[in-house]
DNA sequence: ACAGTCTAGTTTCTGCATCAACCGTTTGCC
DNA sequence: GGCAAACGGTTGATGCAGAAACTAGACTGT
């Protein structure tokens, strides 16, 4: 356990930039959501999970799934989503246990409201300036990264969906 | 305001990759911080910050600058670590406003205690992986996306210090 | 059928982050 | 000199995130 393999300073300037783009890129996202669309950065990435799907319904569990999130994180953040009319909570009929999320009209509206302007900052920022390689080799070093982490890359979209 | 161009399949894959790196190699970075050493990431930045430095002390805005955090946060993270014993807060004779932030010596203890196994982390899912060539490359994206969000790039680091 | 275990989801507790308002100090300017 | 504005930092209110305990329903083997 001695013998510390240090970062280089190339490797150095590398991660904190890393960390640096991840910090202000995420408080950029959220306040501009926030101060635009009244939405947090969680409130989209639920609706943008809801979207996605074919009946724009999921299993908490799964939707759970999807985020990565801790479920009483979930648990509650449906709740306040649902006061807010964005969602709404069903009960699960063959599993008494369970409950499904269903996206609301408004949530729907919500997101189509708030998804123009969040891929504009994103491509403003990042996808308009890379080269398709370039984009090709961000996704292989990512994957490699989540894969070290062991967790599941993410699902490949099949269509083209919200954001 | 319409026509709004959307991601292509490709980015969107590179750019759920990137938000799943970003929040899963965070968490874990917290949570293995947390169990081996009692720290959290927020405690790790700011020490890292005062290691840094080669007198190991900042003024609160210096630091601040350097973290790119509120003040407020900044303010109530250096009290709490001041508590703990990790920094000590000293005040400032030539600005009656200003703080100073020292590092103490069992704040350079702890992260000399934490930061091998968390450079191990880091070298483990991304650069023990990545070719000198694809950290070149990903610091250059990286500091681009910077540049695009007004936020100036991390300093590069003179000598070899800690993480 | 029933005991043990697992799964889905909620709740409680605690700590942290953000926003805005605030206080004392310094600075710019006439 | 004196006043307004800017700066450095703290505080209060509020809302969110994480860990662990908890409830209730579902599955397993015998």
């Amino acid at each position: 356990m001695d013998e510390v393999k240090w970062l280089s300073n190339d490797e150095q300037v590398a991660w904190r930039s890393w960390l640096a783009v991840n910090a202000q890129l995420t408080a950029r996202m959220n306040r501009d959501l926030q101060a635009k669309n009244g939405l947090s950065l969680a409130d989209y990435d639920v609706l943008v999970n809801l979207t996605d799907v074919p009946d724009r319904s999921l299993r908490m569990y799964e939707l759970g799934d999807k985020l990565q999130w801790e479920k009483s994180r979930l648990s509650r953040q449906v709740m306040r989503m649902a006061a807010r009319g964005l969602v709404e909570r069903r009960e699960c009929l063959d599993d008494r246990r369970g409950a499904y999320v269903d996206l609301t009209p408004a949530g729907l509206e919500a997101i189509q409201a708030a998804a123009p302007e969040h891929v504009k900052l994103i491509r403003q920022v990042m996808f308009d300036a890379f080269t398709p390689e370039e984009v090709a080799a961000l996704t292989k070093l990512y994957q490699g990264v989540l894969e070290r982490l062991e967790v599941k890359p993410p699902t490949v979209t099949p269509d083209g969906s919200v954001a």
